[in-house]
DNA sequence: CGACATTGTAAGTATCCACTTACCTTTTAT
DNA sequence: ATAAAAGGTAAGTGGATACTTACAATGTCG
């Protein structure tokens, strides 16, 4: 023996492996992460990934798919819509979910849909666009119901979600936050406000 | 000799090398793009690309302002805002030439925002933030000469570039195009009319 | 207590990377 | 005509990268 040599049961370096390397992809992407750097942060020999995770890549998406189950809110959003309350209600508490999240899963998806062509469609299509569906359904039924104007209700939700999205994007990967700080409720308030008086019929 | 040893003059060869090495980052990021890559698309020797640019990061960042200064439409946005005509005209137009970019730039300012973390700051403050600043002093004015509800201008201005980019992202990054195609003028006009809608006194 | 599977390490390997060096070929100015 | 300047190439360099191999320490169970 020549260094320390903690021994931890597999499951749990594994674990380890697989949150410190997703810290890692999150910030530097799949291109600019090396699987050295991973075993330094785990303060283990590189051989160990390679034990738990037969190559770099699968590591990758063990990482990708680790976080949409334990972050992406499908479920959470179901329940939301499902809970019920005002419209303003239930869309200020999803849009103030979506902003009050860490970046690291917007970040890893955004690598991934940049660096991967083929494989991040079939993601998008499974989640993203789900999530969207979901909203849609939402919005067609007020529109029936005729409480919202008549809009293509994936449009509609786009539009929605787009407004959170953008604003968490320049505030958490463009630095925004670095020049001006916003209270996460303010904003829900103010975005849900203009969308949903865009989107009531008779509102105003 | 050897090979074919096709002489260009050095203005014209350095114009083709930043062309074809926009085309390989923006597709693949900066660490995923090798320098002799970029080699062969010019169909060069790889040490040519290091005759006109130092580093392969210096050709990156002029790559970067190339782009901006070719595509970035802060003259155009200042311009269209100058114009007049309706709030509605107005933001249509915005809203559709934003749409019908390609998405090389996009692709490089997220890849750059992603991977890089101080000089990105630098640039979203005298690029992005100019952009949205004087969307927001359009927004500002509007709500002095009531025309516009009072919120804030900058909240405002981003939730309307949100719905915009976000969509496009969904379209051109998500391969969101491969599931349904949208007709950009449809888009624009049910965006803006949204958002519109949103932000005007006594709609409805 | 000792066989043995498990967890760990050190030290590779082949390949690829950004970048360099030494040299050749064509154009141009005098 | 010819020297110099400019555009081009082949063949490196050292270092990093993903992944492997050979072997050592350790807990567990008969």
């Amino acid at each position: 023996m020549s260094t320390s040599q903690v021994r931890i049961p597999a499951e749990e370096r594994r674990q380890q492996i697989l949150d410190l390397a997703t810290e890692l992809f999150a910030r530097q992407g799949y291109q600019g992460t090396t699987t050295r750097q991973i075993a330094q942060q785990v303060r283990v020999n590189e051989a160990i990934i390679f034990r738990h995770f037969p190559t770099k890549e699968e590591l990758y998406w063990a990482v990708i798919e680790n976080q949409i189950r334990i972050r992406a809110g499908r479920a959470r959003l179901e329940a939301r819509l499902a809970a019920g309350g005002s419209d303003r209600d239930v869309l200020t508490a999803i849009a103030e979910e979506l902003l009050s999240r860490d970046a690291t899963l917007s970040r890893l998806l955004l690598y991934t849909a940049l660096e991967n062509h083929e494989l991040t469609h079939r993601f998008f299509r499974t989640h993203v666009a789900q999530y969207l569906e979901l909203l849609a359904d939402f919005l067609r039924r007020g529109i029936t119901e005729g409480r919202f104007r008549e809009v293509d209700p994936l449009l509609a939700a786009r539009g929605f979600l787009g407004m959170i999205v953008y604003h968490f994007q320049i505030q958490e990967l463009f630095g925004g936050k670095r020049v001006q700080t916003f209270d996460p409720h303010l904003v829900s308030e103010t975005l849900v406000d203009i969308w949903l008086h865009g989107m009531e019929v008779g509102s105003g």
